[in-house]
DNA sequence: CGCGAGGATATTTTT
DNA sequence: TATCCTCGCG
């Protein structure tokens, strides 16, 4: 039921201005669902928009899903009729209507990032690309990038002229795509890019969608790139009806293309705009939003806002440094249990956000240890598992036999003794004659070169014959068991997995790969094997919270005692991951400088860059509902070495008062160590002259760097602490060359250093890890 | 072709 | 320290 008297002044301003665009700064905890799910019933309800020109727009599925469960909930007739969807589930659907008109088969196929590598690895290997000087990974990046930015290959070259190595990318870019072309298949930025591409290109097909969608809401506004940006612009430019909801503050996504400035600039694009500010904070006490706020306002460029709310003071805000990565995961586990046993607090009320994801191990050995259920988010998702991934490429060389990634993928999998030389050699065959790489395995006789993998080859070309026979015969779970059956699937997972936890799991995956199988095929009048891999490939959808289960290796449970089972653990995750969640109980863990902000943001020259991590660390914050616990260690090891840190600045920049220690103190002494030698310790670190192990620095400078020489003679902190090195000497680092030392800052534990360099220009970092030397 | 040893490498990642 | 990838040998 559509209510305008259970919200604020601020929501009922936004749910009823409907017409023209509107920007909705939504802060942490504001109700922006809310407000963006009654603004959907407001406008049916009360306005009498039909639900079908009322289009909501999301990042990811599970956002649209519970946009979706709300709307459901709150409109009688019509839910149904609203589009409610994410950029790439929207644009996925467009394309399937007009794939043709750009030249792409109607049935192209998405292309995920497993399949992108595979496919850069071949590119790379065509155009003969030194892939130690350019990485795959920065490559797809690269790319990935320009299609943010609605640049096709020709127009990255042309931006780029001159620069040898961005014209060397952009031929990259140029065979990546003609690649993916060729393999009839789209990349998830292709998607959205195309999309736009078709809009400009054909303009009665844009002005069907934007007769269709009258009015546009669009959630996570601030994580849009610039792809997303102009297809949304596109689509409203003529009924201008636009809502846009997020929080500029909340923008960590700048490494995925998203655009600050979409937000930033919304009035500048529609000047007509009204906006509204959405201030008030419902999830929050007092200090917990004092310190979100004390931390995101040292951020520059930004929307002036501030978070307030009628809740408690609440608890300050627990800080606790401990002296190993170790030692700060066990005070956590212990921290949670004490908790869990005096207080009314589950584990499912806990959560642990990290920087990074490395940092899980520790915390999960802790929780092992004390015996704490506890699940790890995971980035991997169901359809990127290796066996799914697997047995999906199966069922669709068998389905269709079209795709050349996917044949090749299971070509030789399990090992039947077709090698990549005779897989190549078979490619070039297909080519030759413009056929399928599953086409030309029934002729690999003619195919030159071929001799015992010939036989191989058309053994597989039969086992695919037989299981499509099956496919005619049975159901699709039945196919399923014989891809399983007639290649010894089991067997050769058998061999895979290194723990029997891990063949467990991927029993399971397969369990349910075959029970989501199922379902679809009980549930279509026509069903389709590839349109059941396309609706999954892309969308998950409504598949996602029953494979959650087998995701996290809960196993197969009713979807109620999964969540039961979820309430009852303890989260860790990223801070990425852990936006739009909440959670009663929140750690930090890892706040160290070096690790959050990054070393990479420190070391860095944009400004911009601390600015993001300082707003991922809000982000973080703001997930905390009652009580927020920061913890560091002063020792951690990374990539193989110990690192020295000392406690994150952002933590400084909390509001002293907030905090629950009793000496006032930048350098965050301790105030309540309760073992005196390790007060002792701690104590003199802070006065000490920063001090790295002497083998820390000798290990990593043994032989066959060039660098050795020059360290052994002056590493850069001496044994004492002390540094090699003053302002103005001449220094040398292994990536940024000679530079001139122009400032040395002791903070704390470590020394920060400006240097001067000759070509790379001026960088900050930090002494015991810059690994400068004195020339 | 398949295996294993050794080398390089190392944020964050909705789709 | 862990993982991933490559290369060389059997």
């Amino acid at each position: 039921m559509l209510s305008l008297e259970a919200l604020n002044d601020r929501q009922r301003e936004a749910v009823v201005c409907t017409e023209g665009p509107l920007l909705i700064l939504a802060g942490a905890g504001s109700g922006k669902t809310r407000v963006l799910t009654n603004r959907a019933a407001y406008l049916i309800e009360e306005l009498g928009v039909n639900p079908w020109n009322i289009m909501a727009i999301t990042f990811t599925n599970k956002a649209a899903r519970e946009m979706r469960e709300r709307i459901d909930e709150i409109i009688k007739v019509g839910a149904r009729d609203v589009w409610v969807s994410t950029f790439h589930s929207t644009c996925l659907q467009i394309m399937f209507r007009h794939a043709q008109k750009l030249g792409y088969d109607g049935n192209f196929e998405i292309c995920d990032a497993t399949d992108q590598r595979s496919v850069m690895k071949d590119v790379c290997k065509r155009l003969n690309i030194d892939t130690k000087m350019y990485k795959e990974r920065m490559l797809l990046n690269e790319i990935s990038r320009a299609k943010d930015e609605l640049m096709t290959p020709s127009e990255y070259r042309a931006a780029n002229e001159g620069d040898y190595r961005k014209e060397k990318i952009a031929l990259v870019y140029e065979e990546y795509q003609k690649t993916l072309k060729k393999n009839n298949a789209m990349d998830f930025d292709d998607l959205i890019m195309k999309t736009v591409e078709l809009f400009l290109a054909e303009p009665e097909v844009l002005e069907y969608y934007q007769n269709r969608f009258r009015y546009i809401m669009v959630d996570e506004y601030q994580d849009t790139n610039t792809a997303q940006f102009e297809l949304i612009h596109l689509l409203a430019n003529k009924h201008r009806n636009l809502c846009v909801v997020g929080d500029d503050d909340q923008s960590i996504y700048k490494f995925r293309g998203a655009n600050i400035y979409n937000i930033l600039d919304f009035e500048k694009t529609y000047p007509e705009a009204v906006v509204i500010k959405l201030e008030q904070n419902y999830r929050s006490t007092q200090n917990i939003l004092n310190a979100a706020n004390g931390v995101i306002r040292n951020n520059q460029g930004r929307k002036e806002k501030s978070l307030w709310c009628d809740a408690a003071e609440g608890n300050k805000i627990h800080f606790k440094q401990l002296d190993t990565a170790a030692s700060e995961a066990m005070y956590i586990a212990e921290d949670i249990k004490k908790k869990v046993s005096s207080e009314r607090v589950h584990y499912g009320d806990c959560a642990v956000l990290i920087r990074t994801n490395v940092q899980s191990k520790e915390l999960e050995d802790a929780f092992r240890l004390l015996q704490i259920d506890y699940d790890l988010v995971k980035g991997l998702k169901f359809w990127d598992t290796k066996v799914i991934k697997d047995l999906t490429a199966y069922l669709i060389t068998i389905a269709s036999g079209k795709n050349d990634m996917r044949t090749a993928r299971i070509i030789n999998l399990p090992k039947r003794g077709i090698g990549a030389a005779s897989i190549e050699k078979l490619q070039a065959y297909a080519e030759m004659r413009g056929i399928s790489l599953y086409e030309a395995c029934e002729f690999a006789d003619d195919v030159p070169g071929l001799s015992k993998a010939a036989d191989k080859i058309k053994g597989f070309d039969y086992l695919i014959q037989r299981l499509r026979t099956v496919m005619r015969e049975g159901s699709f779970g039945e196919l399923l068991d014989a891809v399983v059956d007639e290649t010894e699937y089991m067997e050769y997972l058998g061999n895979e997995a290194e723990t029997p936890e891990k063949y467990a799991e991927m029993q399971e995956y397969i369990a349910k790969l075959r029970e989501t199988l199922t379902v679809y095929e009980e549930e279509n009048e026509q069903p389709d094997l590839m349109e059941f891999m396309r609706q999954n490939g892309v969308e998950g959808s409504a598949l996602d919270k029953s494979l959650d289960g087998a995701q996290t290796g809960i196993g197969l449970l009713t979807a109620e005692q999964e969540q039961e089972m979820k309430e009852r653990k303890v989260l860790i995750m990223t801070m990425h991951n852990a936006k739009g969640l909440e959670f009663p109980h929140v750690y930090m863990a890892g706040m160290e400088d070096g690790l959050f902000p990054s070393y990479m943001t420190i070391t860095g020259d944009d400004p911009l860059e601390m600015e993001e991590e300082r707003r991922l660390c809000y982000v973080g914050i703001t997930r905390a509902k009652e009580d927020l616990t920061l913890t560091c260690a002063r020792q951690r090891m990374v990539n193989g070495e110990t690192r020295y840190s000392t406690a994150s600045r952002f933590i400084k920049e909390i509001p002293f008062g907030l905090l629950d220690m009793k000496v006032p103190s930048v350098k965050m002494k301790q105030a309540d160590e309760p073992n005196p030698s390790t007060y002792q310790k701690a104590k003199e670190s802070f006065h000490q002259k920063p001090y790295v192990k002497p083998s820390a620095v000798r290990k990593r400078y043994s032989e066959g760097n060039p660098y050795a020489a020059a360290l052994k003679k002056g590493a850069e902190i001496k044994t004492d602490g002390t540094l090699s090195y003053d302002v103005g000497d001449r220094v040398t680092h292994v990536k940024f060359g000679e530079g001139k030392v122009k400032e040395i800052k002791s903070g704390g534990r470590d020394y920060e250093v400006t240097v001067d360099f000759d070509t790379a220009g001026v960088k900050k970092m930090f002494a015991s890890f810059a690994k400068l030397v004195k020339v």
